[in-house]
DNA sequence: CATGAATGAGGATTCATTCAT
DNA sequence: CATGAATGAATCCTCATTCAT
């Protein structure tokens, strides 16, 4: 059974997708999951906890998901393509989902600032892990700063989610995502002079 | 001599970089720029063409410095390393304007809907065309697509900005900047099988 | 029981009538209430549509007055005088809400444009309807046009009622009804000419 | 010469009768005038005093031109019908003024609350004279009150030019002020049975 | 637990008036 | 005299939150 929590994060997310954080008002919410304002108030103490909630919630899918497609991957080149591909099939299966971590929740001061937030954190540490062992295995170069490269690869990954959750043509993401596993693995260039040596 | 309106506007920069759109009262710039809340209205026709006129503003005096800083670096490679490290020091340089961008901007439904904004899109244009020169002169992969992968680079770049910003240890940017070149132009594995050959 | 809606309007009817409708603020329509200031908009969608509902409240009021007391009246220099004396009682019964009628809504330039509303169009159709009944009895002249006459008509019962309300010393209407009823019907000449032929 | 000061209150007749009491913005004179904001308040104290001004200038027209219509007019009866004659005249020649006294004006509470303005006043003093006058010579019924019948007829007189300048379909006013004058004059009853007798 | 009517603090915007030039 | 930029008090309306039922 669902309790009445889930309903109303259920359509928080519904409602925020659409309509933003600071545009939706707790009275659309409140509509959207059929109770009345005040039973929000028995289940969040305010519009602010409901949004942590609310990220929770969607972020343990997201794990949940993501960690699914990782197993039995082995090679860290392979798990990082399947990450960045995930990532980006996730957008496609669940777009409000995905509006709600691309848009709606830059939309809260409060939440850019606690961006290293724990759940956010673990998200990018699974990419880090993914790196260091291919940095331990020797498959990856060994100057890479796993913190800074996880954090370019997971903001390449956003940029392309909200361009495509913005635009009006909606080709698949399947391609994007082959296009930016390739230059992440082997680079813009082409024939480096060092091989010729 | 600095116009009342760009005083406004300086001063609507330092509040809204610190207070986030929608936190930001006139009342506070207009205490900021030191002038009545009226005043405001003389120069800007509401708050929202305040935020239009502020980012036109900001992203002129960004592409001033990008050009700049292009003018005079000859092929593709270090074109975009040039990009990519110019990005990351007006960050450093003007944290303001770089919060304004990477995080206040996005807060602002409006904005986020017209995202794909002339000048936004002009400054995406700027990584596209480094990145059709470089197939076009045979340094690049051919089949990389330059609006995905113009996109996945401003991506990281801006992922990388808003760490730093909300990073309480600044460390420098520069480091950051080599290593992401230095990904993406020869990418995370090492010796390649083709090499061998 | 008397709804809350009732209770702001009854309010909004006591204040308007004192201090005119751009004078009187929400605020003190809500004091007067004794509501909170948003309350006044869960019943009504801003200070315009209140106007318009309270113009409604009055008039039915009126017409209820108005029809009771020509009940029973047959001739139409009856129901003539009838008429009048009833518009200037009324003044005298409920000044607020002649106050309203005859100063407050002429100073919302919305409602003098459609002054021909349909409820002050009705009121002067019940006097249209009373000449063309004389005309058609032959009672009356028949070069009358009841248009032009009601119209003359309900101006003159309207600044008198507008007198009444703005001096001080308020004798009854009584004589000034029959001093005007007697006017209209039997005219300002005292034996014309015309009848000694 | 003009004054500037004339030009002011010519440019505010023309605002107001098209915008209202409250519409009319200090700005939207100042422009039709041709002059400064600030530049008003050189030549009157407040905006509450420029109207009262403005009203004794178009009053001043007025009694112009009613004082230049009733000379040589001899009878209290054809007086009268030159009064009413003369009135709606006036706001079909002066549609501005007109709309300034019969809609404007009312627009001000305190202008309604000196209503007995002593301009006013003496406009309604013309009346009575000339229905005292005929009281007198014995041709107007003895039993009316001039100071009743005075108002009585004002309110006639401009309900009807109210009418007018509301309506789209602006026939002449001639045939208005004849039916009304013979009314006023014959009353609405014809052939009364105690003139058979 | 659930309701939703009521609250009232808060904010964008307007505009009569002032005053330095 | 004339200007018009600047002022800031004043007001309508919104909406998160409360609480009596």
């Amino acid at each position: 059974m669902v309790t009445k929590q889930d309903e109303i994060l259920e359509a928080a997310i519904r409602v925020l997708a659409v309509q933003g954080f600071q545009q939706t008002k707790i009275r659309d919410i409140a509509k959207e999951a059929g109770v009345a304002d005040g039973t929000i108030y028995l289940y969040f103490k305010n519009k602010d906890e409901l949004l942590v909630r609310l990220f929770e919630e969607v972020m343990q899918k997201v794990f949940r998901i993501l960690n699914t497609a990782l197993e039995g991957v082995s090679t860290p080149a392979e798990k990082l393509h399947c990450f960045l591909r995930t990532h980006l099939h996730m957008v496609e299966e669940e777009p409000e989902a995905a509006q709600i971590i691309s848009v709606v929740l830059r939309q809260s001061t409060a939440f850019v600032k606690e961006y290293k937030n724990a759940l956010f954190a673990k998200y990018l540490g699974v990419l880090q892990k993914i790196l260091q062992e291919g940095v331990d295995e020797g498959v990856f170069h060994s100057d890479i700063d796993p913190m800074i490269v996880s954090r370019a690869l997971f903001g390449a990954a956003d940029e392309l989610a909200l361009a495509w959750l913005l635009s009006r043509n909606k080709a698949s993401l399947e391609h994007t995502s082959q296009v930016i596993s390739k230059m992440v693995l082997h680079g813009l260039l082409r024939a480096p002079v060092e091989e010729v040596k």
